[in-house]
DNA sequence: TTGTAGGCGTTATCAG
DNA sequence: CTGATAACGCCTACAA
């Protein structure tokens, strides 16, 4: 009976309503709170209409750690980006965004800026929220990120690109095949000179991949790849600088197609093009990679792959939601394509 | 001691190693190793030293939602965004997450699509999270957003734009001003017949914000405002409608200088100019906003004005980091100027 | 339909 | 520097 007469000082709480303070007001039990929150059917209507009132008077928001903490179900999502600012990673977070509204899931976002290590810390942290599902867009990770995924006990989703062998669930487009595919746009037309034309950015592993695919195409092809780095670090610079080495080159050596890396460097090209005495498509015939807004505006309008970044973000939040609504969660992981398209325009028209 | 012969189903558990597994591997109680995370100055070097290793061998990562519960303290941060896949909210974005970065603070990301019940929903979403501060991309909310955001036990930060008389913390501009700016821009140089043009997109307040400024600077030059707005959607289309609309107007009533709402409707403009055979800025002078990265590399280059959404996300990470560290987290709302600057072009140079 | 008992994995408090 | 004890706020299991 004797508290001994010490007493401990109260701990740090919240300082929030409970949903014990809601089911006292009510006159119920806290599970009944609970329940009226998590399966409204099972509570009768009588009590779930106080519920409602009270609820809106004192405004009661149920606490998501606690809950998920009791649950063992975290119901959030890590989504790791490589560069949130770009539009590609930006509408692929939109994707995601929209896929999750109003399924109760919370997006966890990082951005890693291309790093590897830095994706090895974002995956590390949120382990510690252990997700209901991981969304990354890359497919090669430090060892020690590949085992920490591995052993994972949430479904993992490598986005954006492809790539087959993978253990885990992969929603994209193979790359290599979007270089191959612009590649063999051009070698159809008769071209046989043709260059792929990218930034020293060896972080941009998923340029390489297009230009891997590329060159696989030419040598199909009988032919020699030709693939040309600027040095600059700034896209539009970039293509500026390629078209500027082209300019210098003596026109029957020159290439008859440049496939940039993307249309941003296609864009720096053609809007340099002027100041080099350069016509596209008639001294030489160029294509891009992206499909940006102004692709379709620019003089001549440029021939690009278009992309759908969305989709692939909505499609990953869509193959979470199902993974975790279906029966089996550890299914087997599967390849979901997102393809691209070819989007022919003037600046690819070889004469 | 009998147990009733009974035995309770074991509750679902997450399944995972915990730090009572990993303290019993050391063969010290569970609150050093819980010191091992949270002070490890606290624990000497020799069990340090074992710990590492346990916990290394072991892969053991602690439970965020248990140590946020227990310390009533969430270390998340919700943001909402109005349009994760414009350049703008993907650079917020991407300074924030940089001013997080190594913080220990998580990213919750929500998407509204300019909707302000979309927003409530996210709001409400996020409080009960419990979160450590709040990031906003808006300062006009649903009476229940405002609200529940006064009633927030957590900093509350609006970011982009900035208005007189919150009181929250705030981190941007004020739009306004750049309206002014611009038209101060042209009346500067002797122009009386100054438009703006933006679309009509009443969700996007912050174009009608600049356009507010602008007709307030042209009223205080004893002239009449003229804002024109675009039924297209798309803002590369809204800049081409506006433009084919300016080159129906005799030469003589025409504006002398237009101002539109964004560098990707004056980008439409100038691409479509050379198809109705006006020229900048010997027609007439234009001008944009955002700073595009194609905006100095157009013909003429486009006068624009910069801002740094970039910088305004990095400094709203740091105020609400400077605002968890400082004594006083309830500190009185501060406002923050990340302020943008006139980009002067040709295309803005009157004759 | 409702309630009781107990635990989810961690950290705050107080005592060595 | 280390440990025992008792929460944090909610939900699972079981019983009525």
């Amino acid at each position: 009976m004797d508290n001994a007469g010490r007493v401990r000082a109260p701990r740090r709480k919240l300082g929030i309503r409970t949903i014990h303070d809601v089911a006292a007001l009510a006159g119920v039990s806290s599970i009944t709170v609970s329940r009226y929150f998590n399966a409204p059917e099972k509570v009768s209507p009588v009590v779930r209409d106080r519920l409602r009132q009270i609820i809106l008077e004192t405004g009661y928001v149920p606490s998501q750690m606690a809950g998920r903490l009791a649950s063992a179900e975290s119901r959030v999502v890590g989504a790791v980006m490589q560069n949130t600012g770009s539009s590609t990673f930006a509408d692929l977070v939109k994707g995601m965004g929209d896929g999750f509204e109003g399924s109760g899931l919370q997006l966890l976002l990082a951005n890693t800026e291309y790093l590897q290590d830095r994706e090895e810390r974002a995956v590390r942290a949120f382990m510690g929220w252990h997700p209901s599902a991981l969304i990354l867009t890359r497919d090669d990770h430090t060892p020690e990120s590949e085992a920490l995924l591995r052993a994972a006990r949430c479904p993992i989703v490598e986005t954006w690109g492809v790539v087959p062998g993978r253990p885990f669930h992969q929603v994209g487009f193979p790359h290599a095949d979007v270089g191959k595919e612009l590649a063999r746009h051009f070698l159809a037309q008769g071209a046989r000179r043709i260059r792929f034309a990218l930034r020293q950015a060896p972080q941009d592993f998923r340029a390489q991949q297009r230009a891997q695919g590329y060159a696989q195409a030419m040598v199909a092809a009988g032919l020699t790849p030709d693939v040309q780095a600027s040095s600059c670090d700034d896209e539009l610079d970039a293509g500026a600088q390629m078209l500027e080495r082209l300019s210098r080159e003596p026109p029957d050596q020159r290439p008859q197609a440049v496939i940039f890396a993307s249309d941003n460097m296609a864009v720096g090209a053609i809007l340099a093009a002027p100041g080099r005495g350069i016509r596209f498509p008639q001294d030489f015939a160029i294509a891009g990679f992206g499909d940006a807004p102004i692709a379709a505006r620019l003089h001549p309008a440029l021939t690009t792959v278009r992309p759908r970044p969305y989709d692939i973000g909505l499609k990953a939040a869509q193959v979470v939601l199902s993974l975790k609504a279906g029966r089996d969660p550890e299914a087997p992981p599967a390849t979901h394509l997102v393809p691209c398209e070819l989007i022919v325009r003037e600046s690819s028209r070889l004469a």
